[in-house]
DNA sequence: GATAAAGGTTCCAGCAACAGGAAGGTCAAG
DNA sequence: CTTGACCTTCCTGTTGCTGGAACCTTTATC
């Protein structure tokens, strides 16, 4: 199977599956024309990457847990601490946007965002305690 | 000021105020021996930056916000306009964060997370429908 | 048979926003 | 005079691709 027909099957750019091949994650064959051949099990690799990058795993992570799938004496402990970990970070990010998004719409809710130029915003930002809009 | 006391004072290390300097951001004079001599207006500059970095604004919307936070003249409007747009990316990103966890949060739930090879997880993630915990 | 379109190939550059480290100059203290 | 703490520049690497150039192959059409 030609590039072109994995990347519509998983859902993967084609540059992406050259460059998942680069990085030793996948190992299609080549045909005498120097055409990358994929099997249906490269095609299910690449859609198990494609789903597990969409969760937000690391390329890492994804090549571990990829060799975790094809090991069957694999224990659901080991996947379970990658997931657990990736979930924590992700916790985290989420954490951390959410005190951005807080700041910035208090900033945002005080701006008047007229022609005039006081601004709340660059008035936090250069280390001023902004007015608030009601005392 | 060396960038050493700069760095203490705005709270950014030093490697990034030469790559600010680098890119066009901030423009410290120099001493005769070479070293870069900061004032402290720069200072007030790295440490609006320094601000404005940690909220997830984008070099290039610093860029824009420290242009504007020096005119004198500027509409609040702009400055608004850019938090805003801002604010919403944020949102987005919570928002995909979010769903990422709430998937990854149900699959280590329903991972035994032992020593046998079963795995929801990998299930999910080579296409399978996994098992639920109760049915 | 000529040609053009639609695949495929490699390789190189670039993104964001720095961080790490090498090799070397400078300065103040003991 | 040496030691150590600074400072300098320059180069590489990070993450996960994406875009583009320059070039083959295959297939369809005239």
């Amino acid at each position: 199977m030609n590039i072109g027909s994995v990347s519509a099957k998983s859902g993967l750019p084609a540059k992406t599956i050259r460059y998942y091949e680069e990085i030793g994650l996948i190992a299609p064959d080549r045909t005498p024309n120097g055409y990358r051949d994929f099997s249906d099990t490269h095609v299910h690799k690449l859609t198990f990457l494609h789903r597990a990058r969409s969760l937000g795993f690391t390329i890492e992570d994804c090549r571990t847990l990829l060799a975790l799938w094809e090991d069957k004496a694999r224990a659901s402990a080991e996947v379970k601490h990658i997931a657990q970990d990736h979930l924590a970070e992700i916790e985290t990010k989420i954490a951390d946007l959410m005190d951005m998004r807080d700041t910035l719409a208090h900033l945002v809710d005080t701006c008047a965002g007229d022609h005039r130029p006081d601004c709340p915003i660059l008035k936090q930002l250069s280390g001023e305690t902004p007015d608030e809009k009601e005392a």
